[in-house]
DNA sequence: ATTAGTTTGTTGTATGATGACTTTTGCATA
DNA sequence: TATGCAAAAGTCATCATACAACAAACTAAT
């Protein structure tokens, strides 16, 4: 009983195509191949990542419907040019300073609420099955007073996912990295991030945009969506003025000492 | 001479899967299958297309990331639930770069509406004032019957630019250059991007998003901008189908000479 | 120097086998 | 008969190998 495949919650198999795509994604976005250029073979890519060529072909398929890469027989697998690497690059540069991250979320706020929209639309059961799960994951971290980040971005990428356009997935990849690095780890959120009601008022929202969501009522979600990630910005706003204020007393201390 | 059989630039090498991709998606689309359902077992579907495993299980993963079927492993291959037709069917016969050039379509889309909802906020008079310049424009070339796109093109930039957010600006340009490559020099286009009932269709959704952005009406600009950009989503998939008509066409008239 | 032929590297396709998982079947038991 | 469980069959997932098609680089002959 109780075999090591039903310790942790769902997670169900993830394919070994899947991996590697997200490998080779992920390497992608960041733009360690630049466009244009080929990638490994697919026999080197099966030494490094260990795993025959049928998982690598499917792999490479599955980039190649999503227009990042295009193969050529005979000469090799190409890196085409990405909007997201583009942006991307553009988005890295100016990521450091705070008003420029406010300009990126707004960004990706445009997209997530479009992305919410569509999901209602065109999601499958698979989807919004991913959705609430990772819905309920939030619950549960909620509950053991964990973390909830990770189950947080989870929902929303679910979500983009669920517009079956990869775009959609790809720019929330990109933003996301560069708009939300807010982690618990920070002096001058912990209070904030963690505190119960907080976490418990983005579950709130999160249900109302499942609902909308279920319903198939793309105008809902999107208002749902709004709502919350206007309401997000407007904590990231108070979080910033709060951690500024933090330094600035740090300073002063410092300054007296 | 080059004796290659792809003489004709429509494609240059349908690979298997690819037509194996286009074949069921068909049947699935014109519910052969009903949703949930089974398909045939990749043997069979070995047998009946005549091709071997290798290209049935790469074009059921490219229709697997389509969102159309879904692997269960043990199981079978399903049909899967929400199909929504205007999603899959302009996928259908068209190739993939296509049906990217629509996705990333749809992300501009985004991008716009909400750019639309700022800029009837935060636009200053100077603003305002470029957004109906462009406007008047556009009006003045269609009076000329010269060809409106650079003002069409200079509409939109200027509503993104009363965002006061650069990245919109940014995005759009990045997005725009890859999405809106359909000059009015194809044959297969003319007739309609020049047509002045067209034109004056455009300028006519033109005005209200306008008119919503002068009142500060960040909802009905919003509205505006999605009623607006949601049929130029469907014009482009008519000039796409039209195309594909125009080039089938001809390689019929090569086929037979 | 140009061109034709050759070689080599890479993707596309075919085939067979094995493992993992799901569903169904059949049998034993109450 | 009804129920529960184990065996079996069906199916996808992965692996391994081989050959075909194609493209680029290289070599040699004119």
């Amino acid at each position: 009983m109780a075999d090591s495949t039903t310790d942790l919650r769902v997670e169900r198999k993830p394919k070994l195509s899947e991996t590697v795509v997200a490998a080779i994604r992920r390497q992608l976005l960041a733009g360690e191949i630049p466009p244009g250029n080929k990638l490994p073979t697919e026999g080197q890519l099966t030494e490094t990542f260990g795993v025959s060529r049928t998982v690598i072909r499917e792999a490479l398929a599955k980039l190649a419907a999503d227009g990042l890469v295009e193969a050529r027989q005979g000469a090799g697998v190409f890196v085409t040019e990405h909007i997201s690497t583009t942006f991307g690059a553009l988005a890295a540069d100016m990521g450091s300073k705070d008003s420029i991250a406010l300009n990126v979320l707004e960004v990706r706020l445009a997209i997530e609420i479009e992305s919410a929209g569509l999901a209602a639309i065109r999601r499958n059961a698979a989807q919004e099955a991913a959705i609430q799960e990772a819905f309920f994951e939030f619950e549960r971290l909620l509950l053991a007073s964990q973390p909830t980040g990770p189950a947080d971005l989870a929902f929303h990428r679910a979500i983009a996912s669920a517009t079956n356009n990869p775009f959609y997935v790809e720019m929330l990849d990109v933003l996301g990295r560069r708009a939300i690095p807010c982690d618990v780890t920070s002096p001058w959120s912990t209070e904030l991030v963690q505190s119960d009601d907080y976490q418990r008022g983005l579950q709130r929202e999160h249900l109302v945009i499942l609902d909308a969501i279920s319903a198939g009522d793309a105008g809902a979600a999107r208002e749902a969506m709004r709502t919350h990630l206007t309401r997000s910005q407007q904590r990231y706003r108070e979080r910033l003025q709060a951690r500024q204020a933090y330094y600035a007393k740090s300073v002063k201390a410092a300054a007296t000492e």
